[in-house]
DNA sequence: AAAAACATTGACCGATCGGTCTATAAATGT
DNA sequence: ACATTTATAGACCGATCGGTCAATGTTTTT
């Protein structure tokens, strides 16, 4: 069984690019000769490696959910205050929204692009969504066990609306790259956990 | 001067099916010819009334503005308690965004799709961004002269984070057309006015 | 009736779309 | 050495993209 020659460029690091590309634009709007030259390979090796547009849009935004979406997210998993971590990942999240030239989340830009009746695609991000759901509602559960939140406040309701929260936030921060308004909702976010 | 003959169809109602498909599919993915076709007009008489693609999604958008988001957030203007119109408008975004095929908000599906390194267009997407925050602002700031709301809070903070919450709503009953997380977004936004 | 102004239709344009294919090079197996 | 497998580069494909234009029709003004 023998292999032929190994790649010469680095599909992870090719498939970061795409995603970048993705993210920035979104889907529609990338197109495959931006794609392959951004990622510095060649057509066939583009389709041989990832697939049609499609897939590679895919695999752009699992590798998005792997790596950004659970990099920022591990905050709220770190020891010490559940709720302290809450605040700490907010603030990140209103600091990177408010940097000039912020592209939001990537899963929220996908969710603007496609709708429940492309169903495929409505069923791949819906995990991701509720990833982030669920980040929130078990930092939640644990602030709720250390006492830290009220043990009356509905936490599925808190991590939905932080949900809501953090993906509207990213959005206004794709067309706004002025401060206060993240900062503000942010601000409005973690206020409503202060007397809970 | 003579005036030639009519237009043979209302220039409103076409720009309504433009403002539906670019609503439904976003600016990239919605083609020309489909445009067209859901018009139901010329490919000259297109260009003609409404110059070409960005043109008519710019158009679009402000016909958005002013039909569906203008007529919305008009409950909050309403006579009775301030907090009262808020939870209305909050409830009927709820169950418009719990609808199965629900298509969002369009102005959210825009951020999506274009950012601030298109300043003409970013420009043009704020103050549709703004009238929201305002509408907000101005219930709220009734609400604390009637004395519904603490007037320690923070009601420009709070406007704000309305914003962003109705935006991420939105976003989210694109791709799921169950009401358990709307229903949960805005129970949590809207107990978090109770004891303000 | 003639002419000017406008609308409509649909053919048409170059450019770009996503995707394929051929030819060549490079590495491996026997 | 030779065959096999795989990667690379880039020509190439039909289809569609956004946009234009010429031909014709229709209404109004003079």
């Amino acid at each position: 069984m023998s292999r032929g020659p190994d790649k010469q460029f680095d599909p992870n690091e090719a498939l970061e690019k795409a995603m970048q590309l993705f993210w920035a634009k979104g889907y529609a709007a990338t197109g495959m000769a931006e794609l392959q030259e951004q990622m510095g390979i060649g057509r066939k090796s583009l389709y041989d490696t990832f697939g049609n547009k499609r897939q590679l849009f895919i695999k752009a935004l699992r590798l998005y959910s792997e790596s950004w979406l659970r990099q920022s997210f591990s905050e709220l998993d770190k020891e010490g205050s559940p709720l302290g971590n809450v605040r700490r990942l907010m603030r990140t999240l209103q600091e990177y929204n408010s940097r000039p030239g912020s592209m939001g989340c990537l899963l929220g830009v996908s969710m603007a692009q496609f709708r429940t009746n492309d169903e495929e695609m409505a069923e791949i991000l819906r995990p991701h969504i509720k990833f982030i759901e669920e980040a929130f509602y078990k930092t939640f559960k644990r602030a709720q066990d250390v006492g830290e939140l009220d043990g009356n406040t509905n936490i599925r309701d808190l991590a939905r609306l932080y949900l809501s929260i953090a993906q509207g936030l990213a959005l206004i921060g794709r067309v706004q790259d002025a401060p206060p308004v993240p900062r503000s909702i942010v601000n409005a976010a973690l206020a409503l956990l202060e007397t809970s």
